[in-house]
DNA sequence: ATAATAACAGTAATCATTACTGATAACGAT
DNA sequence: ATCGTTATCAGTAATGATTACTGTTATTAT
């Protein structure tokens, strides 16, 4: 993977922020810095760079794909009301434990990846 | 909400089978009890179920909404290669009790939904 | 420096999902 | 039981996030 302006800013406005943006929003981002990048680079870099596990991916509710430049193992809550997205360090919070932080926990996804018995066996 | 044939339909399938279909598939299902039924119809439907939590919505990173008809508290397995989705019951199985099933886990996405502080204020 | 090609900007295409329209069916009130 | 209201329907068009394409530019190994 060869460097470039575009892929390093993009990298750098993700690593310095704390929320989890859309493509959209870091292209909006970038443009500050970079008035000519295209929203196609910041699509095809950004899933570049989450192939390469620099950066996560969120699939939420809202259809469009956020991005989080933490990649240490975290787990997130999502508003219902307002859509917000907090970040939830110690991965295994039980909910009590997410109460105490003022949220109020309706629901949970928890989904695990991997290689299945069939596509690990090759 | 008011009884429909195709509602009924809908739920029915979706309850009657372990896998987690997207609307497209169940679309398939349901026309061949009901040949004229509308795949908006059927996006419609389960929407409105899952709005009531009747039935549960999975975000995958095909990009595709998967529907299951078990609301239980459980989670699931998504393979990197297949794309296939496991159940796993007992909704805090670690990573190691999921090895035992023949499961190679490489990441974990854990979501809470619900309301922030702001939010459940009001 | 040059050649090979990854990456770019700009734009068109894709495709899952949602919205719209006129027709039909469920169901409470008469 | 029929009527009127309106939720729901079938069919189809529109939406919108994401991806693919095209000709150009920039990176990097030789």
């Amino acid at each position: 993977m060869r460097y470039s302006r575009q892929r390093a800013l993009i990298t750098h406005i993700l690593k310095g922020r704390c929320d989890h943006p859309t493509a959209d929003m870091i292209y909006e981002s970038a443009r500050e810095l970079e008035p000519n990048i295209s929203l196609g680079t910041v699509y095809r870099n950004l899933k570049l760079l989450a192939d390469e596990g620099v950066i996560i991916t969120l699939e939420t509710e809202d259809k469009r794909l956020h991005y989080d430049g933490d990649v240490s193992r975290h787990s997130h809550f999502i508003c219902n009301e307002c859509g917000k997205i907090v970040d939830l360090f110690k991965p295994s919070k039980t909910p009590n434990e997410i109460e105490e932080l003022g949220l109020t926990v309706t629901g949970e996804k928890c989904v695990y990846y991997g290689l299945c018995s069939s596509c690990g066996a090759k």
